[in-house]
DNA sequence: ATTCAGCCGGA
DNA sequence: TCCGGC
DNA sequence: GAAT
């Protein structure tokens, strides 16, 4: 409709860009996982546990229907008498403008996105405190589980198409778990569906109804009296967050949730007696914001988007005041050392934030420096490959000798701690408080940014090769894959041993929870959002409450059996069941124990086993026997649980893979290992004909870093490297294109695709990354 | 603005 | 196709 | 998040 006037369409259009930026950082976090991770590799040693999820992919927000769900948890969180979660306690530009230039009093760096520390507490008092206590009214209707992307479809109905909602990425989701309510509830008025819309694609879920409503969103205009009477028609629960609809577009401008308590956000929403607190922090934005924007510049610039009012969050400052400190450091050479990496290392850095593990530095291990120096060298020489590596050549020599003086030692450390445990790493390394808080910080991102999660291991990494510790920020840039962001955080964390972000997040209630869910088996990144959304919070409420996939189900029955790490001697006993059995089928059949015991861990997160027969071509030629294998295993009781089998192979060729679950029978648990127990545990089977042996070696010995470190550098030389071989690289047809899948170059000797990528050969034990 | 490995199985 | 997992 |  045109009608509307020339003004309207402006402010609707403003709204909407401002919208639009975001970021949060919450996360999950596996801090047990990391720390685990850690630990065995190194100076750690070795493992991480599996940790799942990768894919930086929202999801479209589930939708249940109403009613399907019994209720979700009416209240949102344990600590709802405050505001829940995390937030920031007062906008940023507001907090610039304190009074007495707040920011550096405090010395904390305002932070950049980040929270604020709860020192500044502006609200005096709970905004809704003069809200009811749950009337309980009989709100029969009400879907309980409503949730998330749904749309309650209200009166007006004029939502429709909503249908498909394209959740943002997970660095956005800041109003993960949280139900606004809109009043008036609909989407009836644009520039308010628009609102919503955004508020949906970070995360929040749409509820019809107050009574399920973590936040009551109340149009510009409204006052108190105006709403009361909704507020009081549903019984409203002291801990709902009232503001006005300022502020959900102001948590999306500054991508992070924002302390809803300030003035302006709650102005004439409450009780007339209760003024809203005083708060310096919360004087009228015009004002702060002029004093900020110095301070910020640098960050505004970066940002530059659209959106720009910007973000006086984010700022912070660390930079210059950082700058000026710098000189007291002095830089060593280790940072010129640092920065030097061979071609793989680089490599492994650029992949290493994913997923999973991380572990060891590879300093040693990779670096030996023999490895790298010959990667280098053969690259060059040999061949072809060369692109881009003239310029890291150059570097890589600098850095080789380095290492190649502390080889000896070094190398013998590193294999000591790996499997030793802690020995090395914490020992000497000045910077090991920095490193355990930025593997929090990776434990955050797990699943949620894949990459942002690869850029504060490749940062580890680079921390754990200094000798000298690195407490300036100026100083953290010099080193490879740091940047400014990272490099404010270590500088927070050098000056007062704490990161704010971190702390925030593990604050969050529901970035626990997040993590419990994504512990399970099966569940990824966007269930466990639809879960959190839906107000679920313990594994009990997913067992008796949603609706599981037959693997989820199995993860969530035997959630404490698959989550504990095996023994390697149990892997071992637990191979020789499977070897046993499959004796008596075809004794020429070959099973090599892969994964993390193969590089040598004392523990595993499973146990991957490769089975392989001498003169196949395919793994089809396997899958009779597997089949035999897989019905005597389960008969015997071996066999618990099948969660991915090749069942008829699908469409794509290979049925190649088996994965479920298994016990240790007591006949072959050792005595001297205390009593018998039953434990379920994750086992993984991979098909392996002779003549890709070798390329499955490669992919299922790891780790995870590893393999797409040295299928990014086969990438870089116009070669394809998966689990069946080596290939030259065939284009691809804009529509993957089935064919072609390349010349094979090799598969079935390991080390033969080692040399042909011009990469040294590392052992298994030296393929921690 | 793009890239950060490449693939398999289930629903 | 998307998700979860290796 | 960083490098390109
Ligand atoms: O995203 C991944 C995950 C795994 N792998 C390979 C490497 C890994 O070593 C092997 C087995 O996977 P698993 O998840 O079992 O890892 P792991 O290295 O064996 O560690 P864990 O001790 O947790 O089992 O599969 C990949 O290539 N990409
Ligand atoms: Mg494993």
């Amino acid at each position: 409709m045109e009608e509307r006037k020339l003004a309207e369409k402006i402010a609707y259009f403003k709204r909407l860009s401002a919208i639009q930026a975001e970021e949060n950082g919450d996360d999950a976090y596996d801090a047990e996982e990391q720390a685990h991770r850690e630990r065995c590799k190194t100076f750690h040693n070795a493992t991480s546990t599996s940790s799942r999820a990768k894919s930086p992919a929202p999801s479209v927000t589930g939708l249940r229907k109403p009613g399907t769900v019994s209720q979700p948890l009416p209240c949102p969180d344990s600590s709802q008498g405050s505001d829940d979660l995390e937030i920031i306690k007062v906008t940023p530009r507001n907090r610039s403008s304190r009074p007495g230039a707040a920011g550096i009093a405090d010395k904390t760096p305002n932070v950049e996105e980040e929270i604020i520390p709860e020192s500044a507490h502006p609200d005096p008092k709970p905004a809704h405190s003069f809200l009811h206590p749950l009337l309980r009214p009989r709100m029969t209707r009400q879907t309980s589980g409503l949730t998330s992307d749904n749309s309650p479809s209200t009166s007006t109905a004029k939502r429709k198409k909503q249908a498909r909602l394209k959740l943002l990425p997970e660095n956005q989701q800041i109003f993960r778990g949280l139900r606004f309510y809109y009043i008036p509830n609909d989407d009836a008025n644009r520039v308010r569906a628009a609102q919503i819309t955004k508020a949906r694609e970070r995360g929040a879920s749409w509820v019809r109804t107050l009574k399920e409503a973590t936040h009551v969103i109340v149009d510009e205009g409204l006052t108190y009296q105006d709403i009361k009477s909704d507020l009081m028609s549903d019984s409203s629960s002291p801990g709902k967050v009232i503001v006005n609809a300022n502020y959900p577009i102001d948590c999306v401008i500054h991508r992070i949730l924002l302390n809803p308590n300030q003035e302006k956000y709650v102005r004439n929403l409450r009780v007339a007696e209760t003024p809203p607190s005083p708060n310096p922090s919360s004087l009228p934005a015009s004002a702060q914001a002029s004093s900020n924007s110095l301070e910020i510049k640098r960050k505004q610039r970066k940002r530059s988007r659209k959106d720009q009012e910007l973000p006086p969050e984010t700022q912070s400052d660390y930079g210059e005041p950082l700058q000026n400190n710098t000189p007291s450091i002095a830089p060593v050479t280790t940072i010129a050392a640092a920065l030097v990496e061979d071609e793989l290392s680089q490599y492994i850095g650029l992949v290493q934030g994913n997923s999973l593990y991380l572990e060891m530095p590879l300093e040693e291990e990779e670096d030996s420096a023999q490895s790298e120096a010959t990667k280098d060298d053969e690259a060059e020489s040999g061949s072809e490959s060369s692109k881009d590596e003239s310029s890291r050549k150059k570097k890589r020599r600098t850095r080789e000798k380095i290492q190649l003086s502390q080889e000896d030692t070094t190398w013998q450390d590193s294999f000591a701690c790996m499997k030793g445990g802690t020995r090395g790493a914490a020992v000497d390394n000045p910077n090991a408080a920095t490193i355990e808080l930025l593997q929090l910080m990776v434990g955050m991102y797990e699943h949620r940014d894949d990459w942002r999660c690869k850029s504060y291991r490749r940062a580890i990494t680079a921390l754990r090769q200094q000798t000298r510790k690195i407490t300036t920020a100026k100083e953290a840039m010099k080193l490879p894959g740091i940047g400014k962001s990272l490099a404010a955080k270590i500088e927070e964390i050098a000056a007062d041993g704490r990161l704010r972000k971190l702390e925030h997040a593990q604050q969050r209630p529901e970035n626990k929870i997040l993590n419990l869910f994504l512990k399970v088996y099966g569940v990824g990144i966007g269930q466990a959002n639809k879960w959190v959304s839906q107000g679920y919070r313990t594994l009990e409420d997913l067992r008796e409450k949603a609706k599981l996939s037959t693997n989820q189900r199995i993860g969530i029955e035997h959630f404490d059996d698959l989550n504990e790490r095996i023994p390697r001697w149990e892997v071992e006993a637990l191979a020789a069941v499977v070897r046993e059995a499959a004796g008596d089928i075809d004794a020429s059949v070959e099973f090599i124990i892969g994964g993390s015991y193969r590089r040598g861990s004392d523990s595993s997160g499973d146990i991957d086993l490769i089975i392989t027969k001498k003169r196949t071509r395919s793994s089809q030629n396997l899958l009779p026997f597997l089949e035999k294998l897989i019905k005597r295993l389960t008969d015997d009781g071996f066999l618990t649980a099948a969660l991915a089998s090749f069942s008829g192979n699908t469409k794509k060729g290979h049925g190649s893979k088996w994965h479920g679950c298994c016990v240790l029978p007591e006949t072959a648990f050792p005595k001297d290992k205390g009593k018998y127990r039953p434990i379920w545990r994750r086992i993984d089977l991979l098909l392996v004909p002779e003549t890709e042996l070798g390329a499955a070696l490669i992919y299922f010995t790891g780790n995870d870093i590893f393999n797409r470190s040295i299928r990014l550098l086969a990438s870089k030389k116009g070669l394809r490297l998966n689990q069946r071989g080596l290939f030259k690289d065939v284009l691809r047809g804009k529509r993957g294109v089935t064919y072609t899948e390349g010349d094979p170059l090799e598969g079935r000797d390991e080390k033969r695709i080692f040399e042909l990528l011009g990469v040294k050969w590392r052992e298994p034990h030296e393929r921690w990354c």
